[in-house]
DNA sequence: ATTATCTATAGATCTATAGATAATGC
DNA sequence: ATTATCTATAGATCTATAGATAATGC
């Protein structure tokens, strides 16, 4: 068991993903600091060596959160062929709806973040501005505000068409969600 | 005190009312039963002659707000002049962003209702479809299919919309999402 | 007699802290 | 000597229950 000062970052870092992870797929409230402790491989009175509060905490990890999704997002938007339709198709995927734990925070923990800390919205906000770059990067509109108005748009349908495609309990309309969204938003975007 | 059968009718009705505004603001994890009982006017110790568990009360209080935001849509969608476009604006209103009390639950209780139980879970599913076909009765297209996939679109943008909205703490970007997707998107269902 | 509500509390869980233990690092 | 982690626990809060109280309703 090690005691060091690079064992200690790695245990820092260790417990933010674990958090960011389940935080995505409980809730920022739906866990307690022993149970993220234990999936750290550390016990829960070790947590205050690292962190002021649950709150701090709560910041680190859905900052983390965000940097993820960002990377995955901007990972397909790499692609040579049609990147714009890849990251439409992604976003909208079952995949992505279902895997909760390395979801895209932007849409995950929307809600949480309204009801957040300053910290915690700031890191949103500015992920959120990311992402409003990288889709006015990839839409092919000549007039820039007719660009920052369409991105705007597409960014607020891919986070709720996947907010409505996880919530109903209806396989069927949850699979048209994402299948005609996706459709309609590559169209649109043309 | 009344301990009439009408008057715990009136009781209960009070106390899912007060659930349903306060989930949406402070969602369902952020209130405990002791408030939510103060709030109606009784003590805690009265809750279980009222509903088995927590959970009821979870389950009856989304019922209530998603039927509450309805009731509210529907009648914006009854005035005769341009029902689409008030619509459009209602929703994405500085108002409705701000007043999380007696906003939209498919928005505002999106991320809970996902981790809530089935009973939430149908009752947003049949509310996702009332909107559904609210917003296809009012969309001009001629198709069926293209009217469909339209309202399924134009829905998850006004979820999104005002999700980010709320989310980000820069009020510039959050008028500015709402402005410009209501612009769009009215365009859009031209 | 029944029951709607209230007072009081049990039992579980959660955040936070105190002190012990065992490793690192000067 | 310092410190990263662990064991143990304090104190607060939350859900749920038990029993008392005060009204209704046959």
């Amino acid at each position: 068991m090690g005691h060091s000062k690079a064992e200690k970052a790695k245990s820092h870092e260790r417990i933010v993903k674990v958090a960011a992870q389940r935080f995505r797929e409980t809730g920022v409230d739906g866990i307690g600091l022993a149970d993220l402790m234990k999936d750290a491989g550390l016990t829960h009175g070790g947590f205050y060596r690292h962190f002021d509060s649950r709150e701090g905490l709560v910041a680190e990890a859905i900052e983390c959160a965000l940097q993820d999704g960002g990377k995955a997002v901007a990972a397909i938007a790499n692609i040579k062929q049609a990147p714009l339709a890849a990251v439409i198709d992604g976003y909208l995927s079952p995949v992505h709806r279902d895997q909760l734990a390395s979801s895209c925070a932007v849409t995950t923990l929307a809600g949480d973040v309204a009801r957040s800390n300053d910290r915690a919205r700031s890191a949103y906000t500015k992920q959120v501005g990311i992402y409003l770059d990288l889709l006015n990067s990839l839409i092919p509109d000549k007039k820039d505000e007719a660009r920052r108005a369409k991105a705007i748009t597409a960014l607020s349908t891919l986070v709720g068409a996947v907010s409505l495609a996880r919530a109903v309990n209806d396989d069927q309309l949850s699979a048209e969600i994402l299948q005609s969204v996706a459709v309609l938003l590559k169209e649109q975007l043309k």
